[in-house]
Order: structure tokens, then sequence, then C-alpha cells
DNA sequence: CTGATTGTTCAGATATGGTGAACAGATGCT
DNA sequence: AGCATCTGTTCACCATATCTGAACAATCAG
């Protein structure tokens, strides 16, 4: 009969393409995963995977199987998730949460509090990642939910066997130093920001893109961004000590903004919205994860 | 993850009921089930078993699990026979088939035969056995195809989640001793025998109890029945040899018939249906062996 | 050409899963 | 009631399967 673990190598080969990733990302050697997919060859009586370069690829048979492998999988974590339903008489077992930073600070961790008392076994496990990085891995069963964002001129598209939800909508806005003299308008219009030192995410970000879109269209002018990083509450920081100008959504503004004017620019309304994915099959776990996450969401100003 | 081998136990025990009729059914000690189902509820993290009596029942986790096992394992199956047709192009794969003697003389041998050019790659293997017997089995994945046979008067439930087709419909005939008085006429009427030997199966088969209503019903006598044989050709040959009669369905006869006389009972029409058992997913394989069974089934007299 | 990838093969350590004997509780026969 | 005979479970022990790490071959980038 087949076996469960070994199909599970041949999806993990299947979905990052390498036998050494499969490896790694499963926690075993290199040479486990190729002596384990040979034995599975065998078994089959036919070839799966075939090399090209110095990489493999399936095979025709390779990708039927892998259909069914995936699926069965899909069925096994199923039965685990129904399992841990049945065994502790409520939604329970695992669930794999991945979030952006502001999400993680003002969507999950709230959500996690409130889980804890509605879902005592609901186990919830966060990574704070980008969603870039973390949706293939949503497909490959490293997370159950992945929090991502988007802004408005870059739609993300995703993969249609996973399901989108939108999570809020919100503005972005101009974070300008305390006492600026653009400050004093409760909207400022960009074109006059042009000699401000600006604090944005790191280049081949959205934030970054935006940001480099808005100064260009709606300012003329390339900005001079000096303090780099993708943590916004430390271009918040830097605007506060630095005297640099940030545009930053809602969810990075927690309120407490002594130091900071925040206005909103003139002219254009920039917005960025926060979504949720999942896998299309969802265990009563995920469900009460993602139904939590909806409640912990702050409704802000769109 | 769990386990495909731990869940067929699982299957298994909650198909037959017992550790024991599992681990005999599988090839296993009881005491290998008895392990590996322990480690199973280890892992479940909850009771799958309980006692009652000195067998064991499933607990209402273990009915979950045992539906997704179910599920699972027929998915399996299906992966399989999809990766044999694949690696031989055709329809491929080993296919378990069931038969009572005469359906496996007159309908699985030539069957065989026919799939042999027909559909080289797939394995077919008979086992000779009563209906009563192996349509349990076919649920339990044992065999893939069930022929069984049904006299009018006694219907066979059939399990929802089988599918049932008809082969054939035939009639029976009497069987008498070459030169018997009552074989003059074609059509001879049941209270004439009442005073003949009789050949017929077991008590507790189909037949016997046909035979006994029919003798009773309409011949008004209790037959005295003297040779005892579920081997069909058996009965024919005390007809033959010991100037015994007998009640034989089409199939028992092959054409060859000196030394009997093979006349239609007056009066009444007696039938017997012989059909065929799958479950209802079906893969290439035995979709063609359910065909070559279609072709193979003689055309008889209704 | 060299160095850094990739995947594969081999030897050896380790864990897993099997058997069979011994055991405990339930059932049924005399 | 008492004994034999079924259950299923536990234990010690053994075989096999599966992992690791080193050595190797092939590919590709600089």
């Amino acid at each position: 009969m087949l076996d469960l673990h070994r199909l599970r190598l041949l999806r993990e080969v299947h979905g990052r393409g390498t036998v050494h990733a499969a490896a790694a990302a499963l926690g075993y050697s290199p040479s486990a995963v190729s002596q384990q997919l040979a034995v599975l060859e065998r078994e089959a009586g036919t070839p799966l995977l075939e090399r090209t370069g110095r990489n493999v690829r399936l095979t025709s048979a390779g990708e039927v199987l892998v259909t069914h492998a995936i699926a069965l999988l899909e069925g096994v974590e199923a039965a685990e998730a129904d399992l841990a339903t049945v065994a502790a008489g409520r939604a329970a077992g695992p669930v794999r949460v991945s979030a952006f930073q502001s999400a993680v600070l003002r969507i999950v961790a709230p959500a996690v509090r409130l889980l804890a008392t509605s879902h005592p076994d609901v186990r919830v496990e966060v990574t704070e990642a980008e969603v870039e990085v973390t949706a293939p891995g949503l497909r490959l069963h490293q997370y159950d939910l992945v929090l991502g964002d988007e802004y408005d001129d870059q739609p993300r598209v995703v993969h249609a066997e996973l399901r989108r939800e939108r999570l809020l909508r919100e503005r972005l806005h101009l974070v300008l130093p305390a006492g600026h003299p653009e400050a004093r308008s409760r909207r400022v219009p960009i074109d006059r920001l042009a000699g401000l030192t600006w604090a944005a995410c790191q280049p081949g970000t959205g934030q970054r893109a935006m940001h480099l879109r808005v100064c260009r269209q709606y300012g003329g002018f390339e900005p001079d961004v000096r303090y780099h990083s993708d943590d916004f509450r430390i271009l918040l920081e830097m605007a506060r000590t630095a005297g640099a100008g940030a545009l930053l959504p809602d969810l990075a503004l927690d309120g407490r903004d002594t130091g900071i004017a925040v206005r909103l620019p003139a002219g254009v309304a920039l917005r960025r919205e926060v979504f949720l994915l999942t896998r299309r099959a969802r265990t009563p776990a995920v469900e009460a994860v993602a139904a939590a996450l909806h409640a912990a969401t702050p409704r802000v100003g769109t």
C-alpha cells in the first residue's frame, strides 16, 4: 500500500521544486528524501521524477500521483482536525497563522486573546512574515491562515485554490514630525514635501513602491529616502525623532502619536487593504480563528 | 501525522468486530493489531475503542475517525489504480473477483480469457465462494467484484454503498435420470415426483430452501433429499448415476446432458438471477473486468 | 577551470513494527 | 459452581525500515 509519508515527500518536492528544499522544509536530510522517493518509484512501478539539469521534475505519472497525494493529505488533515474537535468536544487543534508586522500587533494578537477564552483548545501559532513569503506555504500546508496587505495600485493575484476575505480597508496617512510647517493644515499637498527626508520600507516592498509612485505622480519629485525599515514602528520613530516623513496606514498608528503630526495627503485617496487567505477546505479550528480575526480587526476610517 | 496502516487496522476492526478477525484478515497477530491501535489512540489523544464484554467496540471518536479512514483508504486505492493505469498506459492492476461455482465456470473463466487479450495488464484473482460470505468482504476491500445469485422467492438485501447489476436471469430445470417415466413429457408436474430421491445443496443455502419450498408448495410432499452437495456438477452426476432428481439452473447445465433428462416443471416458472456487486467507486481495471463479465455471460432462455 | 550548487549512493546507527508467550477478564458448557 | 475457551493486552525479543553523514557524479555560474 502507498505510504502517506512518502506521498508527502512527493508533494513537497513537487511544490518546492528541489529535493533539498523539500528535505529542509520537512526536517530531513536530502539523502533520506531521495531514498524514500526511490522506494516510492519502485512501489509505483514507474518513474515519478526525472532530472532536468541539476534539478528534478515530476513525470506525468508523478503528476498523476501527486494530485492524489494532495487530496489524500488534505483528507488526513481534515481527519486530524475532526479528531481533535471530537476529542475536546469543541473546535481544537493547532492552527498556524502568519501575518505582517502591523497585523500581528493590531489584529492577530487581540484575536489570540479572544480565542484564549472562546476556544481554549485551539492552539494558535503565529509567524511574522510577509504574504509574498508565506502565501505559497499556505498551499503547502505550512500555514493555515495568512494575513496579507495590498496597496490599491498593486493588486495581488491569489491562487484559485485559496480563499480570500477582506479584513479591512484603511487610509494611508502622511506622518510628519510635529511642528513641521506643512503640518498646520489638515490636508497636505504632496508637492510641498519635495525637500523632506523620508522613511520607508525596504526596496522591493509594496509600501516602498507605493511611496515612490505617490511622490513621483502627485508630488513630481524623487523622494530622499534615507531611513529604510520594514518595521512600521521604526519608520514612525524616525518621523518622531529624526524629523523624517512617512506614509503609513491606520494600523501602523496606534493613537499615541505624540511628537508627530498625522495628516491626510491633499488631492489623493491612498488606501491599503488587509485580507485573510485560507485554503478552501477549513477545519472547525481554522473557522474559529478566522472568525476571531474578523472580530478582532479594528474599525478604522475608510 | 496519522498513519494509513493503522487506520486500515481501525477500519478492519470496525468492519469485522473483533481484533482477532481483523488480524487474521490482514495476516497479522492480534498482538500487533492491539499494539498499533494503542499507538493510534495515543496519537489521537482520545480513546477510540472500548471493551464490551470480551469484544471491543468503537467509541464515538473512533466512529468519526473510521469514517475518515474509509474515505482515505478508498482514495489510496484510487491512487494506486490510477498509477497502475498510467504506468501501463491502459487499465491495469490487480482485481479480485469472487463468484459461486457455476458462475466461475460459465462466466468468470470465459471473462478471464477475454481479458487476457483485451486487458493484459489487468491481473484478475478469482475466489470461489458464496455471496453470503464474500459480500461483506467487498465493503472491506477484500474483493472488488462479487458475483451472487438469488432465487426469486428470496431476494437478497444489498448494502446501499454497493452497486448491483444484473448479469442474467435464468430458468430452473427439473433434472431427472434418463428414462424416468415422467421424463416423457416436456413439462413435468411436481406432484408426480413425490416418490423420487433428490439431490440438493446443503441445508441453509438458497437452492435448498427453494427446493424445499417448491416440493411443499407445488408438489405437496416433503422431498427425500439423500444427496447433499453445494457443487452443482455433483448434483448433476447424482442424477445421472444414482437416479436422483434435482432442480438446477441453466448455468449448471453445460449442454452435454447425456444420461439425464432436462425438463421444465409444469405450472411453475422458477427463476434465478445472477448479479454483480461492486463498490460505487470503480477503478478503470474494475470497470474493464465488469465489462468483460457482462460480455462473457451466456445468453440463456429466460 | 574552479567552486558551489544539485541529487544519489553507501555504510552504519536507530527506531519502528513484528512475533509468540504469558496474562487477565468474559462467556458458555457440563 | 467449575473449568475450558474464548476475548484482548502486555512483555521481551528480533527483523526490518528509515534516518544520518560522508563520499560521489553531474550541472552551472563566474
